[in-house]
DNA sequence: AAAAAAG
């Protein structure tokens, strides 16, 4: 079942009539970063830039040229032949590189997306989303517009990437169909979890069925030779489960048409879960001729970056400096502790005392045992925190996170577990307890994950704060490198133990 | 070192 329902090229798909929004914007034109719309009404918009969206579509084929798209603040016209290499300093927020010659133009409403009215509602009276953000407005012509090519898509956390891909799905998605048609990879339990009950509310009117591909806990666990096949038209999961689907036959790959990889730098790392994503787009391939692929993520380092965009064939691509990477409502500050015992003072007298007034706080360590014992000592001192790792049973993951969210907890101290795509909007404080060094390294600073970790505050351009607890020259370096690759300055909070200090790096990050 | 998987 081929989208032969519109091949007019410039325009979306529809899945209903399509209204009178008519042709797409016109072409010369600029956009600016920075005007997601908050999901809480009472954040202004900047609907005062005016602000037409376009993307220039540009052919890499033969000579595989990458131009930029446009400046972002600037007043300069876009890139014209000769066209700013992608590491120019006045880069754009956003690069776009398109191949072949189907012109996109950028969606300033959702209305110009020609979604299904079920999907409108949605989006508006359940997501409460005004217009797209940046990255949205983007993407998503990219996604919905035939020939629906590949894409691999960079952008800002918090900045609405999971709406790009969710609407991708619901949008292209038959619901007469009783087969699963899209596929959605997330690294963990709970990021694919969280990503289904997005999908849930933007496609709570499209009659659109969905199904969790994770581990289940024990008392509702079924084997997978037990379980009825998928006749879910939408499956998002985690690689394991999800590979022992299509193992058992239980997911057919057959009329799949739209694979998404979240968090895709990660999950094609040789580190990462290369080796799963690979199989599963391999079984995809092998009874379907044709499945668009999505890629999204804050982070493409430039060896995975190299490497995906291989696995995409012809496909659009959107890409950030990893200088303009970090956020500038985040602030960052380090704090140099005198011992390892000066780091659990710091979060008790400190973070715990001060950080409770500015909205929830995660914690991250290096291991599960560090977590273990970081929560012990924090609970021994009378302390209220929660700790999440893969360890633990699927159950207390559960419970841990839906007290969490609940605003039951304020604290809670995780793995890497949480570091990617935890979306939790009173999160203000993130603590890097130790900072996150590459395998098998003890001072090379594995930089992606810093930034994922960090992005769990600051959603949606809110404010946030940082705190790098630092005690040996070791970690000084580690911090300075960091500095140095994402070309920003992470202030001291000195002396370690003055809560003058931490009041004043509070207060700079807007919190007090 | 973490994550995923009833391998």
């Amino acid at each position: 079942m081929a989208d032969s329902t519109n091949d007019t090229a410039t325009t979306p798909t529809p899945t209903v009539p399509a209204s009178e929004a008519g042709p797409a914007a016109p072409k010369e034109t600029k956009f600016s970063w920075g005007d997601v719309v908050d999901e809480s009404p009472n954040e202004e918009t900047k609907e005062a830039e005016a602000e037409e969206l376009n993307i220039k579509s540009l052919t890499i084929d033969e000579s595989k040229k990458k131009i930029n798209d446009f400046a972002d603040d600037s007043e300069e016209p876009a890139a014209d032949g000769s066209g700013r290499r992608l590491d120019d300093a006045e880069d754009s927020s956003i690069t776009a590189v398109t191949s072949g010659d189907t012109p996109y133009s950028s969606a300033k409403t959702f209305e110009d997306l020609n979604l299904s009215a079920e999907l409108l509602k949605g989006i508006y009276v359940e997501m409460k989303f005004q217009k797209p953000s940046k990255i949205q407005a983007i993407s998503l012509p990219m996604i919905l517009t035939p020939p629906h090519k590949d894409l691999i898509a960079q952008a800002h956390n918090g900045s609405g990437k999971t709406t790009c891909f969710v609407l991708g799905m619901l949008s292209r998605v038959d619901p007469t169909i009783r087969a699963p048609q899209a596929l959605c990879v997330c690294p963990t339990r709970e990021l694919a979890i969280q990503n289904m009950a997005v999908l849930q509310k933007m496609g709570k009117y499209t009659g659109i069925l969905a199904e969790c591909a994770v581990p289940m806990d024990t008392s509702n666990h079924v084997p997978v030779s037990k379980r009825p096949p998928v006749t879910a038209q939408v499956v998002i999961g985690t690689p394991g489960t999800i590979k022992n689907w299509m193992l058992y036959k239980k997911l057919g790959a057959s009329h799949i048409k739209i694979l998404v990889f979240d968090e895709a730098d990660h999950m094609l790392a040789e580190d990462g879960f290369k080796d799963d994503s690979l199989r599963i787009i391999k079984d995809i391939e092998k009874v379907n001729s044709r499945c668009q692929v999505l890629l999204f993520s804050a982070t493409f380092n430039d060896t995975v970056r190299n490497f995906v965009t291989r696995v995409t064939k012809d496909g659009n691509q959107l890409f950030v400096k990893k200088e303009e990477l970090s956020l500038e409502a985040l602030k960052q500050f380090k704090v140099h502790c005198p011992d390892e015992l000066a780091k659990v003072n710091v979060i008790k007298g400190r973070i715990l005392e001060l950080g409770e007034s500015v909205g929830q706080t995660i914690i991250f360590v290096h291991s599960r045992h560090s977590a273990a014992a970081l929560h012990k000592a924090l609970v021994e001192l009378g302390y209220e925190v929660t700790t999440i790792q893969g360890a633990l049973r699927q159950e207390d993951r559960n419970k841990i996170i839906q007290e969490f969210q609940a605003g039951l907890t304020q604290v809670l101290i995780s793995t890497d577990l949480l570091a990617r795509g935890f979306d939790q909007q009173q999160v203000n404080l993130v603590i890097n307890y130790t900072l996150p060094v590459k395998y098998n390294t003890r001072s090379e600073p594995d930089y992606e994950v810093y930034l994922h970790r960090i992005g769990r505050a600051g959603r949606f351009g809110r404010k946030g704060a940082v705190f790098n607890l630092i005690c040996d020259n070791r970690e000084h370096e580690i911090m300075a490198k960091i500095e140095q690759h994402f070309a920003v300055q992470v202030k001291e909070v000195t002396p370690w133990d003055s809560e003058e200090a931490f009041k004043d790096a509070l207060k700079e990050a807007g919190l007090l």
